[in-house]
DNA sequence: TGCAACCCTGTAACACTGTTACAGCCAGAC
DNA sequence: GTCTGGCTGTAACAGTGTTACAGGGTTGCA
């Protein structure tokens, strides 16, 4: 519902739709780079990518307007949405290319145990070093992209380690989501208001019988101690018998 | 930074604030209820709050505009921003009021294993019934607060069966986290786009050796057999043993 | 040379969002 | 009566995504 339905009656070019590539095919077209094949083209599909990469870098993808990333490029919006169709299109893009940046993931250890908690691991730091990653997936809802490759080398693992079938779907699924949905939350909790007086209160009182306790749950969790505990002990049970029945 | 800053210089009333109660202290001086103590009020902080938590429900808390509730309750906008101050400040009450609504959890079982579990498995249940709950604390940026009914249950559990100080806290910690983030992450994989192109590529080439994996690895993943799995393998590696040092 | 086609850009608008300065109504208090 | 405070409405500011439309510049073709 957008771009093609031009409402007809277009006096001149019977239906000018804009959005050269919808996604998925940049063709051998390639206004880019050639200095300028037609008409001097003040700004580049690529560098409308650019510096939409950089400003979400620098602010999010909430922090991503149309209108300031036309002004950061010194051009007229429309500009910006004749090369990339879309506010969407242009999010879904950057996605696109983070992903094609974050590339394989690299896997060590021995026993397979350990080398599935290393892509568990080391996904999980792909992810946080990325932190427009999680902004730009979450914004559009595409928050499985951000489990691509480990996802790969869960299923290469699990069949080195004799998973096969149902049972390596479930497995790989079991490690991410515990990665996604960790690093998801992970990602949240950073910066929280210190939360309602109620909760506070209760604090208080759990403090009264076991200050230690009381104090530990207050101040910031330990991620990386948590993520690891949570990880090696699914990992294990993933590994060991088969359940009953 | 609102309602306070007055730019100086207003003629009659000094500094005529908004916001009856900043959040926090709903006086005595409720403005509702009693027929109409003073100028007949159109709607009150109630019915604001009420038809607030109506759209919310219907349409997320990213579809609540402040126009939309005004339009709602045939009033105004002002009117909104007289009663509750802000929109901010309107989804915090509404996210208090979901907690209120939650209230405590069941705890069942006789070991401290089942116990346990099934804090989790009803705290996911009480999230996955309330999804404005979550859309209301993601955008205010609250999801710590989403854990608390199951925080308080799990803090007595762990001390029954033996799990104090430091400790404690970081199993309570690693269980919440794996509710928290797995509904979070579990709200947002559904009704996702078909993934790009190069997902398929690779899910096809996946099929070819191992086609029951690929079919599984496609078809969305069944969420309870996930969280029990995940669950169940945490709350044994966290009763289990004490870990080597 | 003229001319048409195409690429790309700009102007200006629509419909929305949160928020606020300001004026005003109305009931009760004095 | 006047005054005060609770509550509401009008209209505006600044910002958002998006698009209809006009136009300029370069290319290819007759």
């Amino acid at each position: 519902m957008s771009a093609m339905d031009g409402t007809g009656a277009t006096p001149k070019g019977t239906a000018a739709r804009p959005t050269p590539s919808p996604t998925g095919t940049p063709p051998t077209r390639t206004p880019a780079a050639g200095a300028s094949p037609a008409g001097t083209p003040r700004v580049t599909r690529d560098a409308v990518l650019d510096t939409a990469m950089r400003l979400v870098r620098e602010s999010g993808a909430q922090g991503l307007s149309m209108r300031k990333l036309a002004a950061e490029l010194g051009v007229a919006v429309t500009s910006i949405y004749w090369h990339v169709g879309n506010r969407e299109a242009l999010l879904d893009e950057l996605v696109e290319r983070v992903l094609r940046d974050m590339g394989a993931i690299r896997v060590r250890g021995r026993t397979p145990a350990a080398r599935i908690t290393s892509i568990a691991r080391a996904s999980r730091r792909m992810i946080l070093e990325r932190p427009h990653l999680i902004s730009l997936v979450r914004e559009r809802g595409l928050d499985s992209l951000m489990m691509l490759p480990a996802r790969k080398a869960l299923v290469r693992e699990f069949a080195a380690a004799g998973v096969h079938g149902r049972r390596a779907a479930l497995a790989v699924q079991a490690v991410q989501y515990q990665v996604a949905g960790f690093v998801l939350l992970e990602r949240n909790l950073t910066g929280e208001p210190p939360a309602l007086a109620q909760v506070q209160a209760w604090v208080d009182e759990v403090s009264a019988k076991d200050p230690e306790l009381g104090r530990a749950l207050t101040s910031p969790p330990d991620a990386d101690t948590l993520f690891d505990l949570a990880v090696h002990a699914i990992v294990e049970s993933l590994l060991g018998p088969e359940p009953g029945s």
